[in-house]
DNA sequence: GATAAAAATAAACCTACGTTATCGCGCCGT
DNA sequence: ACGGCGCGATAACGTAGGTTTATTTTTATC
C-alpha cells in the first residue's frame, strides 16, 4: 500500500504485495488520464476493446439496454475501479458504460496490458480478483432483486456503496454523495422509480437514512445491514488472502496447509478479528 | 478439438488451440473421478477449497441460502463445465454447490493446477474465459429477474439451456432431460413453483414447450427465442475469439488489425445501428 | 402391485409492486 | 422574470405474481 499518482498501481498495490520489480514496471507503464462528464459514454456494447480504464474520480455504470426500451444497470464504477477487464481477451466490449459523474479516467493499452500480465503473477492475480469482486457484486445484486422486497434490495445497495467507499475514505461514508438518480436506482434494483421513492420515505421513516438529492446520510448504519442481511464478507474475500501471499507460486504443502488455516477464520464473521495465519512461503 | 479420456483436457482443447506441450501437460494431470449421487452436497460456503471439479456426467448447481430459508440458484453445471475457479486464488468455496442428478466428477488438486496455470499461457486464457462465461450468464439471468416477465423469463432460461446443450451434443437438442424441478425452477427465476407451472402450461398452450417431469420438448426454439430475446452471443463471444488465436502472446499491432475485423460481425444482429464514437484520444 | 413420498396442477384470494397522473421544487438559458 | 426541464414526492388505481390449500399425478420403495 503505497501513494503514487499511477492509479493502476495504486489500486493493485492495494491488492497484493508487489515486488520491486513490479512496481518499476507499473510505474513504467504509459497512460492518458482523460477528463469525462456525466451522461458521457466511455463504450457501447460490440465496440472493439484496446485498453483498461481505471476511474480516477468520478462514478460510472455499466448496463443493458433492452428491446423494449428498459435499461439494466449491471455494475457501478468508483474511483480506483478498473473496467475492462473481461474484454482482455474477446476484444469486444460487452455492456454500455457510461459515466454518472463528471471525472477522470486513466486509459491503459491492452498491449501495455498484456506485457505486464505475461510479466507479472501478482498482476494476474490482482486482475482475476477484480473480476471475481464484479461477479460477487453482481450474483449479491440477483439476490437482491430476486429474494429481497424494496426494502431490502434499497438497504442492501446503500450498505454496499458504504463498504466501497470506506476503502478510499478515511471515516465518515456515513454520509456521502451518491451520484444515482432515482431512476438508475431503479434500473439498477429491478424497480420503478416511483417505488424507489416510496421506499426512500419508509427508510427514512424508520430512522435509518436520510437523502437530500445526490446526498445520502446512513443514520445506522448497523440496523441498516440487519434489515438488508448485509455481509461485506463477499467484497473482500479474496483480497485479505492476497495480501497475505501469492497463492499461485506457492508450493503445494505450504498452500494447503495455509488455506486450512483460513478456513475456520472465515466462518467467524461478526467483527473481523485480523488474525496473521503463520504462513510465510 | 479432440478426444480424450481427460475431461479437463477434453474441455480446454474445446475452448483454445493448445501445443503439443500443452496437450501433453494436461495429459499428464492426475485427477479422480468420483460418483456422486442427485443432491450430494460437492461443498458449501466457506469450505476451504483445494481442487477444481470438472462435471463428466450429470448436472449440478451452486446457490445461496439465505436466512429465511429461500434459496436462490445461481448457475447451473452440466457435462464438460469446470467449476471452483473462483476459489483458486482465495481458498474459500463462495456458494454451495450439490448435484441435481447422479453423476461423475474429476478432481484436479488445485497444486497441479497452479503448476499448470504457470506453464501454459493458453490455459490461464482458457480459465479466464470460462469464468467470463458464467458471469455473462449470471447478469444475463439478472436481466430475467429484474426485467422479463414470467414467460420471458422461463423461456429465456431453456433457450439458454438448449444452447448450451448443443454444444455437446450433435443436435436434436429440442427434446433433452432438464434436470430441474418447478421447485429448482422457481428457485432460478426469482418466482414461486406455483406460477412456474402456470407459465410451463402458458408456454405450452402457445405450442412452444411441452413438458413432462423432466423431459423437455422444445416445439418452436425460434419462436421461443424470440419472446424471450434470446441472443446466444453471450455464450460463446470468447470462445470463437479464443479459437482462432491466443491474445494474449499476440503482438500488439496484429491484435488491433484483428479485433478491428472481428468488430464488425459482432455488430450483425437484427437491429443495433453501431455509432462509432470518434473518440480515440 | 400396494403404499408412501414427491412433484405437479388447480382454484381462491391477497399484496407488493407497477402505472399513470399531478404537483412542487431547483436549475438553466434567454 | 419567464418558461422549460429534470428530478422527486404523493395519490389512485391496476395487475403480475405470491400464498395458501386441496386434489391429482408421478415416481420411488418395498
Amino acid at each position: 500500500m503505497r501513494n503514487a499518482t499511477n492509479p493502476m498501481l495504486k489500486r493493485l498495490s492495494a491488492l497484493v504485495s508487489l515486488t520491486d520489480g513490479e512496481i518499476e514496471l507499473l510505474e513504467g507503464l504509459t497512460f492518458e488520464m482523460r477528463k469525462v462528464t456525466a451522461g458521457e459514454w466511455l463504450w457501447h456494447e460490440g465496440d472493439s476493446a484496446d485498453s483498461l480504464l481505471v476511474i480516477s474520480e468520478g462514478w460510472g455504470c455499466s448496463a443493458r439496454y433492452l428491446s423494449d426500451g428498459s435499461r439494466q444497470l449491471f455494475a457501478t464504477y468508483l474511483p480506483g475501479d478498473i473496467l475492462g477487464i473481461f474484454e482482455l481477451l474477446s476484444g469486444i466490449r460487452r455492456n454500455d458504460v457510461s459515466m454518472l459523474t463528471d471525472g477522470r479516467v486513466c486509459e491503459y493499452s491492452y498491449s501495455s496490458i498484456f506485457t505486464l500480465l505475461n510479466a507479472s503473477n501478482s498482476v494476474r492475480s490482482a486482475l482475476f480478483v477484480i473480476a471475481n469482486q464484479h461477479q460477487a457484486m453482481l450474483a449479491e445484486r440477483l439476490v437482491s432483486v430476486a429474494r429481497r422486497n424494496a426494502r431490502e434490495s434499497l438497504a442492501h445497495f446503500l450498505c454496499e456503496c458504504r463498504a466501497r467507499l470506506l476503502e478510499f475514505l478515511p471515516d465518515d461514508v456515513d454520509g456521502f454523495q451518491l451520484p444515482l438518480s432515482q431512476q438508475d436506482l431503479a434500473d439498477a434494483l429491478g424497480m420503478s422509480t416511483v417505488h424507489i421513492s416510496r421506499t426512500f420515505s419508509a427508510l427514512a421513516c424508520q430512522g435509518l437514512v436520510r437523502r437530500q438529492h445526490f446526498h445520502i446520510v446512513i443514520l445506522d448504519p448497523q440496523r441498516l445491514a440487519e434489515m438488508a442481511d448485509f455481509d461485506d464478507h463477499y467484497l473482500n474475500c479474496d483480497k485479505r488472502i492476497l495480501t497475505i501471499n501469492k497463492p499461485i507460486s506457492l508450493p503445494e504443502p505450504v498452500a494447503t496447509e495455509w488455506l486450512a488455516s483460513l478456513k475456520q477464520d472465515s466462518k467467524s464473521r461478526p467483527s473481523a478479528e485480523g488474525d496473521e495465519p503463520t504462513a510465510s512461503s
